[in-house]
DNA sequence: CGTTCCATG
DNA sequence: CATGTAACG
């Protein structure tokens, strides 16, 4: 079973490969990877993967249906053992947002939550994708439970859960991103257990540690960022989460995406 | 008056600038410069060229109507004693594809023709160009002579003259830009000598020199070009003209238009 | 094959 | 402020 996973989303591969990422995943210690926002068909994504799969790495996507858009990906030292599309809501089917492969026990999810604009039918499509995704997300944990299976679903969420979770939380009570409603979605897949941020598990009382920052102004040097993308587990897995870390040095040199890889480790 | 008077088609100015057009500037002797498909907006071609306007330079353009799109200009070390804008053709009013200047008893007029396309409406609307433009080039030959005065018009005529002007003339005599009608069309400007291609003038006999080189394939590496840039002189000034060539090293180390600068210089 | 625009983030 | 695409050349 993978120990080491890291979610990240790249913004673009083509435009992530050429300014460091390949570079990057060659020195990754993680056993899978999820991108989002490959924006690229799933040959154009081989194609500019190449040099990662000659090196091992396999590749399971989920790609978009209108070209250049959203895309996720999950990679893996060795192939999943089997790979699901979608989360069975048929207005997201092909949206190529999320992704979910098999690796002995454990399912890792790869998702691209809808980006959002408050007070626009962008927030009710993100808002219907959050009532889905949550009930898979309830189903999932259900069936995880009942075969004695773990779960890891990572990507880029879209909403930062708490003041912590935000540097500028204040100027962001009416965005899209911090909405009270979007904040109380995330609540409820917390309550009880049922999943696990296990990020915050390991660093309850710090801001951030934040994963994306606009290409705007100076957001990247000051660290005015957001943290949008978690890992949630489920019960049992999150009892064995041993590390975490935002890599944020990852785009230092050159910056590849707006985002940094966030990376757990599981005994 | 003018002596030395250069036509580029800079392919975006914006780009060009980036790539080595004001370095070429710099080194340029030229005391006009005719600019075609600036694709900017007169504030963007301003800022752009900003270097160059500090040095000394002055500029008139016609700005397109369309973002992005054709534009001219004309620079000169001196300023224009006058600028006219369009041809009298409403249809191509605000197209930003001709602009003259008049500089003493020399009217230096920077033009871009209309690109084609065999059988469709482009090809159309060029032929509706060529026809309004050839009546003010008549026009403007007859006010010339009444007037003692010198006209040169330079610029992207999107016209590949005769065999001699192009590298594969066999391959293109259905392409729009070597078609019989456009080659007649030209011919019919040079008729009696009311306008005189001077650089064919100076070199009657040699292939090209040619002025535009397809970005694909090695069509430039290999010389396999188009003669589409033409100053056209009314013949007074013809009779003084002295040299001319095409910088086609000028885009040498790096290409900053698929178009290099043809040159003339007069007595 | 390159430029610029657009919609999207 | 960056991505990919499109129309255009």
């Amino acid at each position: 079973m993978p120990h080491i996973i890291t979610t990240v989303n790249v913004n673009g591969v083509r435009a992530a490969a050429k300014k460091g990422l390949l570079e990057w995943l060659t020195d990754s210690q993680a056993d899978v990877v999820c991108l989002q926002e490959t924006r690229a068909s799933d040959v154009q994504l081989r194609e500019t993967l190449a040099p990662a799969l000659d090196a091992g790495w396999h590749v399971a996507s989920a790609e978009p249906s209108a070209k250049g858009r959203n895309g996720v990906a999950v990679l893996s030292r060795r192939p999943a053992d089997a790979v699901r599309i979608g989360f069975g809501d048929d207005e997201f089917a092909d949206a190529g947002r999320y992704l979910e492969a098999d690796f002995d026990a454990l399912t890792v999810g790869s998702l691209y939550l809808p980006t959002g604009e408050a007070e626009t039918p962008k927030q009710e499509q993100k808002e219907r994708f959050m009532a889905s995704f949550a009930a898979h997300l309830g189903r999932s944990a259900d069936a995880a439970a009942a075969a004695g299976r773990e779960v890891l679903v990572c990507g880029d969420w879209n909403i930062a859960h708490t003041e912590r979770d935000i540097k500028n939380w204040k100027g962001n009570v009416k965005k899209s991103g911090f909405l009270p409603g979007e904040r109380a979605w995330v609540d409820g897949l917390l309550t009880e257990g049922a999943w696990v941020d296990v990020v915050r598990k390991l660093h309850p009382e710090v801001d951030g540690p934040y994963s994306w920052w606009s290409y705007r102004g100076k957001a990247f040097d000051t660290d005015a960022g957001w943290r949008i993308d978690y890992h949630l587990t489920t019960p049992g897995l999150a009892e064995r989460v041993k590390e975490a870390r935002v890599e944020r040095a990852a785009t230092y040199a050159e910056r590849w995406s707006d985002h940094a890889p966030v990376t757990v480790q599981f005994r």
